[in-house]
DNA sequence: TTCGTTACCGAACAAACAGTTCGATATTAT
DNA sequence: ATAATATCGAACTGTTTGTTCGGTAACGAA
């Protein structure tokens, strides 16, 4: 990719998260988000087809990096899918959050958590999907394969929200803990 | 109120419920809600301040009326509270999504059921929350409060989301069951 | 270096939408 | 019957969106 729309792109995004951390995404205009970036209001169009787009693509960019490195240990490592490990993914998951890279939890602590919460849900939701007879329980057998997945995913993001309402006073670690206590 | 101002605020709920029910809330317009309406447009504006009011109005006015009436047996009978009575709050509240009254369940199986969710958690939490006293459990004594009544609430929901994304296909009894086991 | 390609600029533009104003009309409660 | 008030509807301002286009600068390959 040409070295022009590399910069172009990676301004957009980082003006529109900058915006999506002050203001909800609906009151962010493109010509805020241009001005912010210092790029031709033609440059962006050529760039996203309109805002919702744009904000899908970021998505996408944060959380599929996210997900993928995740996936790769896992495969690497089965044992940290173990619930019992002391560096399962959840653990790990938590970590990263703590450590906020990319800006992560402040995405998701703002008034868009929604959004970013739904991403992240469908993420982890593949990922417990493929393994998911590591996460066999008495309570799995008596329900549907996708319930359970759903369960599992859903109960993590919940924490997760949880968490950050609750300016993540809580170490990675105890997280965890409530985490699995809960699921 | 006048009588009036009543049929005005009646046509206006209607009319936006179904557009939220054809497309996403960010994609409905002042102009086709009052067009639909068929009142003028000064009276929209009249009567909600912005489309974001009007989505909370209509939002309060569902969820208030189903948590009131939930409230209102609970105290009257406190026994719906506990999971194994045939006639548990969550099995009333599956039962009434399942007949779909005001609409309900069209309004959260939408692209804009990521709002009406968080009204509904927001209101059920509430619930819980007055009556936690009958949700102990061993899990739950070392969990925090608010970290375990966001579980149960969050379970609800999710629960529900998964039942609407796949068309209601059980019955509200067997989604009782599933509900009772995940959390 | 040269050259063809591609991205960016920025101003101008049309169309859509939000929200306001105001005088005329119709409905209401008492 | 009357005073108060809700509605109507058209006109208007200001903002935002998304497009167009000619000119300029940066890129990559030969």
């Amino acid at each position: 990719m040409d070295r022009r729309q590399r910069k172009t792109r990676e301004a957009v995004f980082k003006a529109f998260t900058e915006l999506l951390s002050e203001k909800n995404v609906s009151q962010i205009t493109v010509g805020e988000i241009i001005e912010r970036a210092d790029i031709g209001r033609a440059t962006f169009y050529a760039h996203f087809e309109t805002k919702d787009f744009l904000l899908k693509e970021l998505c996408e960019e944060l959380f599929c990096h996210i997900f993928d490195r995740a996936e790769g240990h896992s495969n690497e490592h089965r044992h940290i899918f173990d619930c019992d490990a002391p560096d399962s993914v959840f653990l790990h998951l938590f970590r990263h959050l703590a450590k906020n890279d990319n800006n992560i939890s402040e995405l998701l602590s703002c008034q868009n958590n929604e959004l970013f919460l739904r991403y992240f849900k469908e993420g982890l939701a593949r990922l417990v999907e493929s393994q998911l007879e590591l996460f066999a329980d008495r309570k799995a057998e008596e329900l549907p394969d996708d319930f359970w997945v759903n369960h599992i995913a859903s109960t993590f993001v919940e924490t997760v929200r949880w968490w950050i309402d609750n300016n993540m006073k809580e170490s990675p670690e105890v997280i965890t803990q409530y985490f699995m206590l809960a699921v």
